[in-house]
DNA sequence: CCGATTTGACCAAA
DNA sequence: TTTGGTCAAATCGG
C-alpha cells in the first residue's frame, strides 16, 4: 500500500503524461480509432489533478481511508430508475446513488448538460446543496441526476454526487474537437476512457469514488467548519451557470490555456509514455 | 419571447 | 417533528 503522498504524486505524474500525450496528438493528429480522444485525455488530466488535490487536502481522513474510498469505486454502479415521487432516498443503505466526484474546480465539466431544479440548505452544512437533472430529462426520459455541494473551503472542494443512469444517449458529435461520451458509468463500460489493454478496473483512471455514506459529506464539512474558514457558495452556482451556457454539443473549453502545455518538455514525451503502461499498476 | 434559474412550498421518510 | 428531495410559480437574462 502506497502512502497518500505517493498516490498523489502518481496521479500528478499521470496527469502530466496525459497532457503530454494530448499535446502530441494535437501536434500530430492521427485518425486512429484506437487512440484515445483528445476529450478523454483532457478529462483524464482534470481527473488526475483534481484527485491529487483532493488527496492532499483531505486531512479529515487517514491515508488508508482516503485510498479505501478511491479504490472502492463500483464498476459498474447499480442502475437506478428515477422515481417520480418526492420521497427521500435512503442514501445510506440503498444503491440509488452511484457516483461521486470531488473537484477543486466548480466548473468541472462531466460531458453532460444539466438543469438545476432545486437548492437546499443542508443541516450541519454551511453550504447549500444544488440539485440537477439531465437537461434531456423530458426529451429522452433521462433519469440521471446529480447533487453538487461545496464540502471544503480551503482549498475548495466541490462534491458532485451522481444518481441514476443517462439514457438520453445524447451523442452530439458535431464538434470535431470533442465527443460527448457517456456518463462516468457508461464511459467505463462503453467508451473506455483510457485503454491499457487490461481489465476494466485497472485501465480506468476516473478517480471518482463510489458513494457509500452520505453522512461522510457532512462529517467532512463539519470538520472543515471547525477550521473557521468562510466560503461563498454563490461562486459555485455562478460558474455552474456559465457551464450550462455552453453548447450541449460538447464545446467545452478547458480552463487551462493551451500555452500551459508548452511548458512540457517535448523530449520527455516518449519516455513518459511509459507511464501509460505503468499507471495501471497504481492502486487507485 | 422563451428557456433557464431561483426559491418557497409541499411531500414523505426518518 | 425534522429534514432532504422535488415541484412549480416567479424571476432572470439572452
Amino acid at each position: 500500500m502506497n502512502t497518500s503522498h505517493e498516490k498523489a504524486v502518481q496521479a500528478i505524474l499521470y496527469g502530466h503524461s496525459c497532457a503530454k500525450r494530448l499535446k502530441l496528438q494535437l501536434d500530430h493528429p492521427v485518425a486512429d480509432a484506437r487512440s484515445v480522444s483528445n476529450y478523454d485525455l483532457t478529462k483524464s488530466i482534470v481527473h488526475c489533478f483534481s484527485d491529487a488535490i483532493s488527496i492532499f487536502s483531505d486531512k479529515s481522513k487517514s491515508e488508508d481511508d482516503v485510498f479505501s474510498d478511491l479504490s472502492s469505486r463500483d464498476y459498474p454502479p447499480p442502475l437506478h430508475q428515477r422515481s417520480h415521487s418526492k420521497k427521500r432516498k435512503n442514501n445510506s443503505t440503498n444503491s440509488s446513488e452511484n457516483w461521486r466526484h470531488d473537484s477543486p474546480d466548480p466548473n468541472y465539466y462531466d460531458g453532460f448538460l444539466w438543469r438545476k431544479y432545486g437548492q437546499k440548505t443542508i443541516k450541519q452544512s454551511k453550504h447549500q446543496r444544488s440539485y440537477y437533472r439531465c437537461s434531456y430529462n423530458i426529451d429522452y426520459a433521462c433519469g440521471a441526476k446529480k447533487h453538487e455541494q461545496k464540502i471544503k473551503d480551503n482549498p475548495p472542494v466541490y462534491r458532485t454526487t451522481y444518481f441514476g443512469h443517462h439514457t438520453c444517449r445524447i451523442n452530439q458529435n458535431q464538434d470535431a474537437g470533442f465527443t460527448t461520451i457517456g456518463d462516468p458509468v457508461d464511459n467505463l463500460e462503453n467508451s473506455r476512457m483510457i485503454r491499457f489493454g487490461q481489465d476494466l478496473d485497472q485501465e480506468t483512471i476516473g478517480l471518482s469514488v463510489s458513494v457509500k455514506d452520505e453522512k461522510g459529506i457532512i462529517k467532512e464539512e463539519t470538520m472543515d467548519q471547525c477550521r473557521g474558514i468562510t466560503g461563498n457558495d454563490k461562486d459555485c452556482q455562478t460558474v455552474i451557470k456559465e457551464n450550462h451556457q455552453s453548447s450541449p454539443s460538447g464545446s467545452y473549453t478547458p480552463s487551462s490555456s493551451g500555452s500551459e502545455i508548452d511548458m512540457f518538455d517535448s523530449d520527455l514525451l516518449v519516455e513518459d509514455l511509459d507511464l501509460w503502461d505503468r499507471y495501471d499498476l497504481y492502486d487507485f
